[in-house]
DNA sequence: TATAAAATTTTACACGCGTAAATTAAATAT
DNA sequence: ATATTTAATTTACGCGTGTAAAATTTTATA
């Protein structure tokens, strides 16, 4: 009885059953008769068992791995992101397979390279932005079914499903504009990430909608280490004293919690209550917001609505086994969550 | 010419060496004659071909992947660390597989089930710890080449990596001590880490050897969300006024985070300037903790050499194929990490 | 109970590669 | 140039599964 089952062959014998008809169970349970369902169960109980993932990979048509692609792991908004995806990939009934390319778009490619040969069903891929190589990626999206999420990259993959940085800038724009003064709004110069771009134009569109004048303070600085330049530059910026308002919008929350620290160094008392030097607002809802000094107001991403319907466009396409006619794109609202900050 | 080549046979014929040839090739280049791999390498810049995975598994006595499974990739620091040995394990010319716990015991046998069915060379395992199922995680060792990292487990594995707690905590203890009032221990009642157990312990230790009255403060709080069990039963003891010192040095910085937050909005004034209220000491040196306000006064754990260690000695026990009879054990040193917070 | 439908089994082949043994060719040493 | 070592090739088989087609059994339907 205690024969070690090294293959379904062994197993089959074990079970009193064919092996095609445990390969059949195996890839769909319910797809075989109730009784030799339980047979197959009872087995598995006694004995342990499971089908080698190789050699099943090796002849099915497709397998069921979904590659998961994110920009940056150290990113704890990512990292939440890229959680929330997985455990929806999971209960599809897929693999999931999460990548990070350390906001570097050699990286990316490499990514990109390896889940081509674990020949995914599907890639969903959060692309770095400006830094991307958008040949080789594109050439990807075109062998493997692929969605964007949170960053677009021109016309890549089969949809895209990101915030609407519109509705979302606009939403503390008025906010910050009726409660106090008109924001100035803090960002790098040359932002990795594609949504950085929109939420400028969005402040800009915010601000002429509000008959405010805008106030665009692009600081130096490179990468990914948003923290540094929002407390480099942010201290800066605060010591120069060439502010003209008391309100700083960030483009991202990264930003606002260095330049919040920067903001604490120089002195500065940052919030909305009377006595306050400065207020500070940034985007994204980053799950250290609540704990920076003072809290932060943001706005927060549905990344609930995104990842659903990222993973369940990828199934669709999956399913169907064919590139839809036309891109897909859908963006969603964001919810303002004020805090002590602003 | 533009042929699919879609196995090593297509690719052999259109290279003109045998297929053979090609796999010893494609499993260590360097093992063919210099001519061949020549035209190998000619070939390959011609045609596109990457041996299957899967094929290349199936029959491979050992396969070339790495697993390496982290309590909460949500968790900066953990992400960073994971960063850091992927980069080594692909040095060492491996394939890591990244899994996250995502603080749970039952995710974290699933995940090495999951690597079980992979059929990994080895596995680097940091364990959730009190809440990790011993009996399957031992289970697990015993039939993969596992080496422990950042919390110790029992004698389950080839091997620990981690960091000398009774050597940091003593180290920031000292400096408290010298530079002010003697540090109260603000930790969790039941911590989920051993490292948790080891810091207390050393605590109390560094404390009598200065001679000083140690007090622990334990406060409720389950699971991973630290900031949260920082600030809110930080902000109790604060109102509570039940502190004895103005000095509290924390078992993680996670929980100084939130703790930090929760002296702000209780209006104290931290740091260790004249007229502060309160110092708040952490530990392990968190990302963010450049950028608390004020910046956070810390012990950084030496990742670099735990990480190599890690995978130097999985290294090892792959190469050798063979258990080692004891189980090693080492403990790193950490640095203090002098900032604005204590 | 007879019949149709569905599920299972049998048989057989495919997948793409590792690997071992025997043979042949090439490189190196004498 | 010959003998010796080293590398490459040929041949052949195995890995553990998917999958298709035909034959058989079981279940559902009439």
């Amino acid at each position: 009885m205690n024969d070690k089952i090294k293959n379904m062959e062994d197993f089959a014998s074990v079970c009193g059953i064919s092996r095609p008809t445990l390969s059949k169970y195996f890839n769909a349970p319910d797809s075989v008769r109730k009784s030799t369902r339980f047979k197959i169960e009872a087995a598995l109980e006694k004995f342990d068992y499971r089908p080698n993932i190789y050699a099943i990979n090796q002849n099915r048509r497709q397998t069921k791995n979904i590659g998961l692609v994110v920009p940056n792991l150290t990113d704890p908004f990512f990292a939440g992101i890229a959680r929330t995806i997985e455990g929806l990939i999971i209960d599809a009934g897929y693999n999931p397979l999460l990548l990070s390319s350390h906001g570097g778009p050699q990286q990316e490619i490499t990514n990109l390279e390896s889940l081509r040969s674990i020949k995914p069903a599907g890639v969903l891929l959060a692309p770095l932005g400006r830094e991307s190589d958008r040949r080789r990626v594109n050439e990807f999206t075109r062998e493997v079914p692929t969605v964007l999420f949170d960053a677009n990259l021109d016309e890549a993959g089969e949809a895209f499903f990101g915030s609407d940085n519109n509705q979302s800038i606009g939403l503390i724009v008025e906010y910050l504009c009726r409660t106090g003064e008109a924001p100035a709004f803090f960002e790098m110069k040359n932002p990795i990430n594609p949504n950085a771009f929109k939420r400028r134009t969005a402040y800009l569109a915010a601000m002429e909608k509000l008959g405010r004048e805008p106030e665009l303070i692009q600081v130096d600085g490179e990468g990914w280490n948003f923290e540094e330049v929002g407390f480099l530059e942010g201290g800066k910026v605060i010591s120069d004293g060439r502010l003209r308002t008391n309100t700083l919008l960030c483009s991202n929350d990264r930003l606002a919690i260095g330049l919040l620290s920067a903001a604490f160094e120089a002195g500065l008392r940052v919030g909305h209550a009377d006595g306050c030097d400065l207020r500070v607002a940034g985007h994204d809802d980053h799950p250290f917001s609540r704990y920076t000094c003072p809290s932060l107001t943001t706005v927060s991403q549905d990344y609930a609505a995104i990842g659903q319907c990222s993973v369940d466009t990828i199934m669709k396409i999956i399913d169907s086994n064919e590139k839809s006619p036309e891109r897909e794109v859908k963006l969603f609202e964001g919810r303002l969550i004020m805090r002590g900050s602003a």
